[in-house]
RNA sequence: GGCCCCGUUGUGUAGCGGCCUAGCACGCUGCCCUCUCAAGGCAGUAGCGCGGGUUCGAAUCCCGUCGGGGCUACCA
């Protein structure tokens, strides 16, 4: 039996999946891996996959990313089944809009002694860690207020007025889970970590238990660097008396230097880039899937829809070690999924991309028309959308516009004018106004008559045409453009040489 | 520094004790095709981090070591 067809999957209950980006900048490439392997999971076994906005850190959010988030999902073809914009019986999905639903945990956790008021400055806890750094003595909070009141602690230096609380981390805190994707795992040794800030906002760790639990969640899919705070996730789920859901921590993406991807250091860290660049979102969502995930499919091909990767889906095959994000081969899937598309919806993928980027108007109904009569010509030469405009560009100019390169030529043997002329001769009377017929004709008299060979022969008609020395195919360049500019083209070209 | 995760050609991977003189894909190089450029076809390039074990036999298991990465926040 192939593992492509295992049907454990298919046995296990209906998973509930989630992705939970910040709304802190761009959408982050990271979200839109983590979200295909949930989608995958939570399809596999017929479940859902949810969006969570963890906006608890005020200070860093940025407006309009949110939106940025689900346009980029959708863009994707990862919207998921539930959140705040499509909403759901789990709703609020934004954490700021959840902050009554924190409190209650924190009352029992605080109730039952497992966390404890802190009222520790910055500043007293910068100067811990100098400290602890210096020393090299084991980091992590002294607990100087574990077990003071108010009052107590008040008296002591560092204080501040509004406290936070920490989870008190028992010395037998459990350190092994079970992993997903990498089995059992050990994890380091927690500190007394805060779980609710000065400001009444949960931190991460609090807010995603609490929540990942209220909203049934039951396979939790994050980044490897989230391995080291599992075990308070734990902890605080055991002392809550709530399931542990399942775990899934995935390899972390890399810059070329292998530092986890970033923004700063790579334009690819950025989920808009790809789309700014003319990248197709299925390339990019097999390429993603790619990075983390073998090769699906019978044949051990690389290139798999969203179906086909959803069907073959197993855990076990998810991989363990951090990928560079090797944009080549995102450039070669690219290309392979245009020349795979229908010419028609190609071309007005072309215009949609090139419009909204801004580099062409919205076209009218005429030159929508001759995009798509020439989007042929080009599909086999694409890397991404964007590139059209520069390979398309000589067929939209004006004739008497048309700039010629003056790198073409100079490239021009001394045969030029010669091949010229006669050019223009065989072509003013020729009908039909074909490529297979301007070839003949062209053959005729440049390759057989004048005896050149073609690649010369045909070097200064291009150039006439396209104003380049690399274009489309000449002849069906030609036929699109019509006998009569082809002509003026050459004519006024014949005037350079 | 401490703790944890990871380690197959330049990149992504297959491999889960003998089928491996290590396969595939991208990249790169060359050739073919050819009106240029592509696409396509063919060929080539380069790898099991290192050292010990275990075993008749190790890329595959164990230990150590080195290397890379992550975490070590009132950020997620």
């Amino acid at each position: 039996m192939s593992i492509a067809s295992d049907p454990s999957a298919a046995s296990h209950a209906p998973a509930r999946t989630r992705v939970a980006p910040s709304p802190t900048g761009d959408p982050h490439v990271g979200t839109a891996y983590m979200a295909l392997f949930d989608v995958a999971w939570a399809r596999r076994t017929g479940g859902r996959f949810v969006l969570r906005i963890e906006d608890t850190d005020r200070v860093r959010l940025v407006e309009g990313s949110e939106q940025q988030i689900y346009d980029s999902l959708d863009w994707l073809g990862l919207a998921p089944d539930e959140g705040p914009q499509r909403g759901g019986p789990y709703g609020p999905y934004r954490q700021s809009e959840r902050l009554d639903t924190y409190r209650p945990y924190v009352e029992r956790l605080l109730a039952d002694g497992h966390a404890y008021y802190c009222w520790c400055s910055a500043e007293r806890l910068a100067e811990m860690r100098e400290r602890q750094q210096k020393d090299k003595s084991g980091s992590g909070y002294d607990r100087l207020c574990y077990g003071k009141t108010r009052e107590e602690r008040a008296a002591l230096p560092g204080f501040t007025d509004t406290p936070v609380v920490r989870m008190l981390i028992p010395d037998d805190v459990p350190l092994a889970f079970h992993d997903l994707v990498r089995g059992e795992v050990r994890a380091p040794r927690p500190d007394d970590q805060v779980i609710l800030k000065a400001d009444g906002y949960p931190t991460y760790h609090l807010a995603v238990v609490v929540d990942d639990h209220e909203m049934g969640i039951t396979t939790v899919v994050r980044g490897e660097e989230w391995i080291s705070s599992t075990p308070k996730h734990i902890l605080l789920q055991q002392w809550l008396g709530i399931p542990v859901p399942q775990y899934a921590h995935m390899p972390l993406l890399r810059n070329s230097d292998k530092s986890k991807i970033s923004k700063r250091r790579n334009p690819a860290a950025r989920l808009l880039w790809f789309r700014e660049q003319g990248y197709l979102p299925e390339a990019l969502r097999n390429f993603l899937q790619l990075l983390a995930y073998p090769p699906v499919g019978d044949d051990g091909s690389e290139i798999a829809t969203l179906e086909q990767f959803v069907d073959s889906f197993d855990w076990s095959r998810v991989n363990t070690t951090g990928p560079i994000f090797d944009v080549q081969k995102l450039d070669w899937l690219n290309g392979a999924y245009i020349r795979a598309m229908d010419p028609d919806l190609l071309a007005d993928r072309i215009i949609e991309h090139l419009v909204e980027r801004r580099v062409w108007s919205e076209p009218d109904a005429d030159r929508r028309d001759l995009v798509r009569r020439a989007t042929p010509l080009i599909q086999e030469r694409l890397t991404l959308l964007g590139e059209a405009a520069d390979k398309l560009d000589f067929l939209l100019v004006d004739d008497a516009t048309l700039e010629v390169q003056q790198a073409a030529l100079d490239k021009l043997g001394d045969d030029a004018a010669r091949v010229v002329d006669a050019s223009i001769g065989v072509l003013e009377g020729l009908a039909p106004w074909d490529a297979a017929t301007i070839q003949a004709a062209l053959r005729a008299t440049l390759v057989d008559d004048l005896g050149l060979k073609p690649k010369v022969a045909f070097g200064p008609v291009r150039v006439g045409i396209t104003g380049r020395q690399v274009s489309p195919p000449l002849f069906e360049s030609m036929e699109i453009l019509g006998h009569d500019a082809a002509l003026t083209r050459l004519r006024r070209f014949r005037e350079l040489l």
